[in-house]
DNA sequence: AGTGAAATGAACACACC
DNA sequence: GGTGTGTTCATTTCACT
């Protein structure tokens, strides 16, 4: 499935305000409001457009605290094992596994640093978890809505 | 500014459906379509909704490859001159201080091997970085939509 | 703070060019 | 891909509690 200009302006578009009606967004790309319905229609049925959510403030909500979480496992834990003991645990907003020393890195969320204190304790007491290595989040210098891309990939030069 | 019950019930649906009516979010938290839309404007007017966005597959857009990069800077450098030596680089999807050896925590996407490759010779050729890190992530073992925590902070056990 | 009603405008599903 | 139309539904504003 290929993505033309269109596509990729509506994606745009949408990134940008996930409630534009598609009368809006027709003006913007040149387009009828069906005509992006139906493009939209099928974007989300390709699995390119996954749902749409409100960009919202972690700390307006209580959550004002945040780390990055290097998590190492015995020998050969599968990423399944690692996912399931991570992903029980709510604050966890984040998990990838990753080349380097590490088995995975995790982002969390906390309410502050008592409550982080806690996920660590009960990370560090799962069967699979042998230590972790914490850094917390001073300041988020950078971070787009949705930690999304632009819709255009940018061409190496 | 403080958010009830009511709210946060309003946020925790609009980040599943960001394109929910105020009608149908009304009918699940109990209260009338413009009431539902006054709550909203005000969480917006507050700050704890920023916007709306489109939830998209990055790898549908091209963007098969993502890394978490740990940045170190000259002696001290402020957060402000590393974020603009980062954000530049348009691959750059977030940015982080953090506690621990490291200056800060970079996430990029790219299109594939060779392109990240490129973003990290741009950023070593930063007057202010002196060395990277790079963990390129394998798979993603969980993630929420947006990064986003969950609108009811979890009280500690 | 909430509701309810009325007017405007968007969405949707058609058939059609 | 663009129009047209008609129906349904959402948004918005206002009067009122």
């Amino acid at each position: 499935m290929r993505l033309d200009e269109l596509d990729r302006h509506i994606v745009a578009r949408l990134l940008q305000d996930g409630r534009a009606s598609y009368a809006q967004i027709g003006d913007k790309v040149g387009l009828s409001a069906p005509a992006v319905k139906r493009r939209v229609d099928r974007l989300r049925a390709d699995g390119v457009i996954n749902g749409f959510s409100a960009v919202v403030d972690p700390a307006a909500l209580g959550w004002t605290t945040e780390a990055f979480i290097e998590i190492f496992c015995t020998g050969a834990t599968s990423p399944e094992e690692i996912s399931s003991s991570v992903r029980v645990h709510p604050e966890v907003v984040a998990a990838y596994t990753i080349s380097g020393d590490a088995s995975a890195l995790v982002h969390v969320r906390a309410r502050d640093i008592q409550h982080l204190e806690q996920v660590l304790e009960r990370l560090r007491r799962e069967d699979n978890i042998t230590a972790t290595k914490t850094s917390i989040v001073l300041s988020r210098l950078i971070g787009r809505p949705t930690d999304a891309p632009s819709p255009e990939p940018v061409t190496g030069q």
